[in-house]
DNA sequence: CCGTAAATGTTAGTCACTAACATTTCAATC
DNA sequence: GATTGAAATGTTAGTGACTAACATTTACGG
């Protein structure tokens, strides 16, 4: 059955029927195509017929094209983490700590996927500014959490604007290194934003 | 004549001919329609039409839609501030040295279309995402400059993404504001990148 | 075997954008 | 003042992402 969830993205309740096959074959194609022979080459289409299936098939699965690779599923973590940081710490610094804890957390990503969906978003210009158009529910989760325990709404917005680039930097930044773990990246750019570095 | 500028857009050498005042009707009559009734709701031949023009010679003054509210003509002042700002400084803390000296150099804007155009952006979520595309090219600047005078790589990225980040929401967040001066609000983002507020 | 709903297919469209080629405007020169 | 050449605009025909409405197939429980 069809969910939507929270960021607006479709998932599958029942990852093992029919639906989430599809799904799952159209991503594999998706990603191989990319792989050969770039994103913006890529046309819907192609990776319809690949899969053996409509491309009317296919925006049932994906809302966008993009959404094959770009997407968001740790808002809830983040903010909730944010909300546990001590409340005299300046904005940046309190979304900084937030982040810190938040991530430890995550799990570091196991499937070659999350790499893979990376490399071709830092690849890819277009794919680079969905992502930070992606950040923007998270941005206002934090802004609103930082808000709500008395800092300055432009302060807040600042802050959770720059923490959140700079960690998405990182990410891109990751995927194109071998043998180094995202928690190490991730870790140094925390560093970084907290000017330790 | 027309001229391609380092940033890729379109500059008339000579904005009094006829290319400049097509240029300058087609962006009245667009900002005036975005205004109405919403960016995405407006067409481009929609734009043309209301300029007494084709919707292809829309195309050969403007590369896309979104340019007519997106640009970024500031990076070699950026550039140039960053670069003289001591080396000493963590990369974090020297961008924003540096945007600080830079903005110091840079006209308040008078026209209202700069507002109008921020104003647009910032109530249109693929706009945003187009400023964010846009920063990449002065991020590209600022990485060079910081890793040219040994910093390292991966810090230099974090700390110019999640500087131009912090400015860009600053920029978004003075266009819904009335009466305040553009210099305070980037110099309060400057100050909660420091970690001062 | 049958009925039903989920999943997919078909068709026809809109909109942003491109390419190739034709036409008009304008200004300098003759 | 007519001529010419380049800049500016027009025309036509297309591609690709995406949507809407409706038809058809697939799978699964009764």
């Amino acid at each position: 059955m069809l969910v939507t969830n929270i960021y607006g993205g479709v998932v599958d309740s029942e990852p093992g029927g029919r639906r989430g096959r599809t799904r799952m074959l159209l991503l594999e194609c998706a990603l191989d195509l990319f792989e050969r022979q770039g994103y913006e080459r890529t046309t819907v289409g192609q990776i319809a017929a690949t899969a053996g299936v409509t491309e009317m098939t296919f925006f049932r699965h994906f809302a966008a094209k993009d959404r094959l690779v770009v997407e968001d599923p740790y808002d809830p973590v983040i903010a909730g983490a944010v909300a546990a940081q001590p409340r005299t710490m300046a904005p940046l610094a309190r979304a900084v700590a937030g982040l810190r804890a938040a991530w430890g957390r995550l799990p570091e990503p196991e499937s070659t996927t999350v790499r893979r969906r990376v490399r071709i978003a830092a690849a890819t210009p277009p794919l680079r500014a969905a992502i930070s158009a992606n950040n923007a529910a998270t941005e206002q989760i934090l802004v609103d959490q930082l808000v709500a325990d008395g800092a300055d709404p432009g302060s807040a917005r600042v802050a959770a604007a720059a923490v959140l680039a700079g960690i998405t930097a990182a990410l891109l930044d990751w995927s194109q290194r071998d043998g180094v773990a995202l928690t190490d990246v991730v870790s140094a750019a925390l560093d970084t934003l907290e000017g330790r570095r």
